[in-house]
DNA sequence: TTGATTAGTCAGCAG
DNA sequence: CTGCTGACTAATCAA
């Protein structure tokens, strides 16, 4: 069934260089390596089946050293990526939980003055109420300040001691 | 990845090495690389140099296969314990969110109520006690109060809608 | 000398 | 076939 490909190879004898020793400059293993297949068919003409086996054999072994090595760059790529994620994660975290800690000073400043101006609500409103129930001890202070919106720093209503 | 023959799964059928003598009775592999070096000396009598040499030889690249092993299984690792904890740090960083997040609503709301409260403590005090003077920017400062009767949850005073 | 690590080689798989 | 990766080996380093 393959005769069906007959054509014209006869002029096979012009064109066989049996030359081997010339043509072929002993190739180096960059050369090879960086061959493209076209490339390589070119310098593999005229080889016996042997040498042309042999010569992709090579150039297959020096691919599977490249191949090797960027496997191996690519582990210690992954490798300093994770840790490079693991540090920038433990840098939020601790940058969160400093937020978490100082909110959480916020949180108990602002409820403690609540009560306290809960308390003296209590006693304000209840004191036209109930004229004699008044807590005793209660003292109240006006004082003036200038400042308008500003709601943490001088702390209005602060609890004693 | 995987599927690869689990390490150490030598296979003894094929550990037909040529006994020297009689008293050479074919070490396995695994007895060679499990055997201490007098053991090993018991071994090496009436042994030819070479024999020696090349036995000695055998039982080194064993020991390499055991080391790649383990450096490969200890990269693994490794990897692994990285990863676990990053996952945990992250999860470590998702909680402390949702926790600052809670607290920032909280604080928020606190806040609005303190003001409220604030502006209905200036409405009731300002009557009485000041009657003309005292600024929209005056500040009340509770000196000392004795209150006991602190429950905060009913919320007594709340901001008005 | 022993154990660990690196680079090169091959086997074998996936695309 | 190409590219990648696990296992193995030899070379080399460290202790």
């Amino acid at each position: 069934m393959q005769g069906m490909t007959t054509h014209f190879k006869t002029s096979k004898a012009l064109k066989v260089k049996k030359e081997v020793g010339e043509n072929a400059p002993a190739l180096s293993d960059d050369e090879l390596v960086a061959m493209s297949v076209r490339e390589l068919n070119q310098h593999l003409r005229g080889l016996t089946k042997e040498d042309v086996v042999r010569l992709k054999q090579r150039r297959r072994t020096l691919k599977n050293r490249g191949y090797a090595a960027s496997c191996r760059i690519k582990r210690v790529t992954q490798k300093e990526e994770l840790e490079r994620q693991k540090t920038e994660l433990q840098r939020e975290v601790d940058k969160l939980a400093r937020e978490n800690a100082s909110m959480r000073l916020e949180l108990d400043a602002l409820r403690a003055k609540y009560e306290a101006l809960q308390c003296f609500a209590r006693t304000v409103t209840r004191g036209p109420l109930s004229p004699g129930k008044v807590a005793t001890t209660s003292v109240i202070t006006i004082v003036k300040s200038a400042n308008h919106n500003n709601n943490s720093s001088p702390t209005p209503f602060s609890a004693p001691s």
